[in-house]
DNA sequence: AATCTATTCAATTAAATAATTGAATAGATT
DNA sequence: AATCTATTCAATTATTTAATTGAATAGATT
């Protein structure tokens, strides 16, 4: 039987809720920021966003019904990863929303920095592209190690915040210092640059993260890890 | 006192579910859609909607107190609007993730499509383009003259789908018909092709509506209706 | 086959969301 | 000031959602 007007948009907007549904869980946009970076197991998933186990599995499981997220196996590891690029481009728009428009995001993230260091500043993408190319600063990766190694900004050093504190000697003083890590909600480069700060080093931290920096073109690298 | 990382990052996540909280019911997703179009006032929104104007207006405080609408008054009338771009773009980013991705989406519109007319065709703003600058087809704007006032795409002749019963004989016969509307989820271009297919035209419809035809840069006009 | 580990499931409880209905309100109009 | 129109608000009811807890399961490993 031939499906009416109205019926018809009630369908479409109901299945396009069920997936804007799916995002409108902070716990889930954390998840979805998480995978952004590439696939987690969900022990993984649950320990960096401070969950359950039990909770974070649930989550995924609502994702994965939503048709966001995707699963691969590896031994014993469920691995979880975002199920296309248009899922990160939907997580990019809501998040550039949030951040021009909705101003208390954006008072958040200040007094958060501001709690870190008195005077952090952030460059952008096209800032460091330019300071790259004429060889001003040092690039700091400050993620896991196991994220750096699945891409990273051209040039970058792979210094995780937690080896900060020992690997200090292998860093530049004559240079400016620019720390980076997952992306603009990612604490890990305010937290370099808040304890790099402390010793008398100049840095700043890129707003962006690796996906971004990928996204607009500029130079990556990626390390084989065999 | 100092904010810590757990903290920050629950502030921030909480706020931008907000967001796609906003997002996450289909009845605010259809307003949306409609104000993607251009400003509408509340009688308007819950007529094009079928909903009540009590649940319209709720919905409608909704949105604005997520900051994703915006209001001005003309007399007795409160016209509402998207608030930003950005909206728009992350309404279209999540229109993608649901058609790229959820297959039932695709399924519903091709169903309702082949209910209307077989054979039903659409094409898409690229081919459109070629077909303009070829002189191949007329382009018929089906949705409401008030619209089609506000901006259409360059060459098209307004005759909105409830009055194209006495319209036809404006329209030749030589040429290939393609009609357009609000975009992907409205149906007066299909309405329109049914129609004109009945009586012997051959007509397709054109898959993007007038906002995303602009926003690919494509040319437009737009009646000045003083 | 037995055991282990990671993960999922199910039930419960509490909180959040949405449509309806009728009342109230905000400006505009007279 | 009185009246009108469009819109918003508030209470109610039903539905949906989410965290917790403990049980169950799916594969991997031995």
């Amino acid at each position: 039987m031939k499906m009416n007007k109205r019926e018809f948009k009630d369908k479409v907007y109901i299945e396009l809720s069920t997936v804007a549904k799916a995002m409108a869980n902070p716990v889930r946009l954390e998840i979805i920021d998480l995978l952004a970076q590439g696939p987690f197991s969900v022990e993984q998933i649950a320990n960096y966003t401070e969950q359950s186990i039990a909770n974070a599995s649930q989550h995924l499981q609502h994702l994965k019904k939503a048709k966001l997220v995707q699963i691969s196996r590896n031994g014993n590891f469920i691995y979880y990863s975002l199920a296309s690029e248009s899922v990160y481009n939907t997580w990019v728009s809501l998040r550039e929303l949030g951040k021009v428009f909705n101003t208390e995001i954006a008072k958040v993230v200040h007094d958060f920095r501001k709690g870190q260091s008195k005077g952090m500043q952030a460059i952008d993408a096209a800032t460091l592209a330019t300071m790259l190319e004429k060889d001003e600063v040092v690039l700091l990766d400050v993620r896991p190690e196991e994220e750096y190694n699945r891409g990273h900004i051209h040039r970058a050093l792979s210094i995780p915040v937690d080896h900060l504190g020992q690997s200090l000697k292998k860093i530049p003083h004559k240079k400016m210092l620019v720390a980076y890590c997952r992306g603009p909600f990612c604490v890990y480069a305010d937290e370099a640059v808040a304890m790099l700060t402390r010793k008398g080093y100049h840095a700043v931290r890129l707003e962006e993260g690796f996906p971004e920096w990928a996204l607009k073109g500029y130079p990556v690298d990626y390390t084989t890890s065999k």
